[in-house]
Formats: C-alpha cells, sequence, structure tokens
DNA sequence: AAAATGACCAAAAACCCATATCGGTCAATC
DNA sequence: GATTGACCGATATGGGTTTTTGGTCATTTT
C-alpha cells in the first residue's frame, strides 16, 4: 500500500509540474491528484524541492536512456556523438517537463527554476563528457579534453539546430556532421 | 546653437540611458540634464525610441573602429579574426550602455530591450560577415560561405570566453586560437 | 516667424493593503 | 504506525488609488 501511494504521489507531481511548471504546481493539488492527503506527501518527500528532484532524476535518467539507444557498437565516434545530440535535443524538444521548465524561466525568471535549468544542463554535459571518455578510453584521440570537447560540441550542435533555425533556413545535415567531426579530430 | 542644443540633447540621453536604462531614463531627466524643455528633445527626436536609436547608432558605429582598430593589414587570417572578436568582447563589456541594457534585459525582461539586444547581436554579426567577406574577396578560402562562418565563430567564442568561464579556469590562448583556426579552414 | 517652453493630457506604472493562497506542521483520528 | 486536514506564518495576488511618464501644443521668447 506504500509504495503504491508514493508511487501516485510521484505520478500526480510529474503530470502537475509538467503542464503547469513548479511554481504553478501545488502541494494541496498534488495531494488531490493522487488522492492522498496533503500530509501523507511530508512522509515521503521533506519538501516540494525534494519531490521535484524525484521527477527531475527520473526524467534525466529517461533522457540518458534515450541518448544511450542512439548509439551503435559499429558507428563511428563522430557518427555516435551526433546520433546522441540528436536525441538530446529532441527529448528536451519533446518532454514536457523540460519545455514547461524553459518557458517558466524564461516567462517568471525565477532563480529557482534558472538554477533547475543549469543543473539539467550539467547533467547532460557529463552525459556527453562520459561518452566521449568511454570513446577516449578505446584509444580514440581527440583533440581536447573531455570536459572542453563535450562543451564545445553540445554549444555548437545546439547553436547550430536551435539558435540558427531562428532566423535562418535549416542547415543540410552533412553541413551540421562536418562541423562536428572537425572539433572532434 | 541649434547644433550645440542637439548634441548637448543627445550627451544627456547618452549618459542617462548608460546609468539607468532605457525604461529608467525620462525625457523630463534627459530635458533637464541637457538644460532644455522637454519639448525642445521633441524637435530634434520624434520619441524616446528615435533618441535611443542615434545613441545606439553612435555607440555601434564606436563597436566597429574598435573592431576595425584591432585589424593589421599584414597578420594572418585568423589572427585578424581573433584579434577583432576580442575586440567587440571587450568592448561589450567595457561600455556602460551595452552592459545597463544586459542587466535591464535580465531584470526587467522587457520585449522592447530583448528586441534591441538582438539588433546589437545581429549588427555585430554583419560587422564579422563583412571582414570575412573582405578576406574571401582577397581569395582566401573559407570552410562555409560568410554568414555561417561569422555565426559559428562568434557563437564559439563568445562561449569559450564568456560562459566556459562560468563554471571553469578560463582557457589558454593557444586553445582557443586553435578551435577558431580550425573552423575557418 | 522660427525656436523654445512648460502646463497639460491620456495612458501606463507604482503604490497600498486587505485578502487569498501557499508550503509545511502536528494533534487528532483511523 | 500510518494518515489526515485544520491550522500557521509567510508570501502572493487583486484592484482601487495615486504618481509618473511620453508626448502635445498654445503661448512666450528670441
Amino acid at each position: 500500500m506504500i509504495i503504491d501511494k508514493k508511487e501516485r504521489i510521484i505520478e500526480a507531481a510529474a503530470t502537475s509540474f509538467s503542464q503547469f511548471g513548479f511554481k504553478a504546481t501545488t502541494m494541496a493539488s498534488v495531494a488531490k491528484i493522487a488522492r492522498v492527503a496533503k500530509g501523507t506527501i511530508y512522509t515521503f518527500f521533506d519538501s516540494k524541492e525534494t519531490l521535484f528532484s524525484t521527477i527531475l532524476d527520473r526524467t534525466m535518467k529517461n533522457l540518458r536512456q534515450s541518448a544511450e539507444a542512439a548509439l551503435q557498437e559499429e558507428a563511428a565516434f563522430h557518427e555516435n556523438i551526433q546520433a546522441m545530440l540528436g536525441a538530446i535535443l529532441n527529448f528536451r524538444e519533446n518532454h514536457q517537463l523540460l519545455i514547461k521548465l524553459g518557458q517558466e524561466a524564461k516567462e517568471l525568471g525565477t532563480a529557482e527554476v534558472l538554477e533547475i535549468l543549469t543543473q539539467v544542463e550539467r547533467m547532460i554535459l557529463d552525459y556527453i563528457k562520459s561518452v566521449i571518455e568511454t570513446e577516449q578510453a578505446k584509444g580514440i584521440s581527440t583533440k581536447h579534453d573531455s570536459e572542453l570537447l563535450a562543451f564545445l560540441i553540445y554549444r555548437t550542435y545546439i547553436a547550430l539546430i536551435s539558435d540558427w533555425e531562428r532566423q535562418h533556413t535549416p542547415l543540410p545535415k552533412e553541413t551540421i556532421t562536418e562541423i562536428i567531426k572537425s572539433q572532434i579530430h
């Protein structure tokens, strides 16, 4: 019974955070959706932040899995990197929670949510870094160390996909591939 | 006399916009600092926006001059590009008007100021583009067309200088040079 | 008559403050 | 021992009132 309740709370919170964002989600409404009393939430989570963290951790785990699934054993390094970046951006653009947090940061500019988003970026960068390091362990040489390379590649990729398209027609896939490739080796 | 007055208004406005930002400068205070009546401002400029535009145009002209001054006839393309980028970033970081507009956009998030800032970015990109095109006209080959190359280089440079340093120790100059270089050829 | 002024106006912003809502607690209940 | 929901202090909200602002224009100054 206990586990079932905790799960219901998490699901209710996930729905609400995704639909209304962090600030506009109230503990009372989460409790109502989860069909528990407000106090019950606090037997599983000490605060709204903690509850949110649980949801975010799950989401990031899903993101890592999506990224992982894009990798192919037999593919070349730069192909895998690009497939992974594509998966990450696709995930970011299709998961309501991250979309909503982005909107919330832009509209309300709350320091709290802004910090959460930098945390998300940090987690993504760490994942990219780990993929690079796995590849390096296999003996593949890179131009820069994994931290810098992850940063450089991720930022460039986002710039080319999201920012460029705000004012231009999308770039051909080969162009993007070529740019990413030239940063690795 | 007329010219003198117009100049006084521009100077007063420049000071005020730089010190207090767009929203917080009032036409009344500009008039007071310039020692003219409020109505007089409107014989030279039709609106606060127009007045501001004049100031911004001057600032951008100064920026272009600073960037221009960093170029050296005998230097290699990538050296000039980097010198120019350095000059632009340095200008951005040291000119009160642009700093203040950045703060204003972050704090108040006014659509008006945000639009001004994208306009500034556009002007900077156009300038970089023109420098690239001058070089291309001399017969130097580049990996990408000038629009994409300007975008790529500028974004990467900002990422490496400003954003990287938010969480890491500054990168050695040679590393930055190398990265920029590899994007050009 | 051309240039300059500042009182004036509608519109927008800032200010107040009573009221509602929120995250979190804990004595009572199951 | 688990669960509840009335309750609390702190913060957010709504909206009526006042102040400030960009812009105008009849009047004055040059």
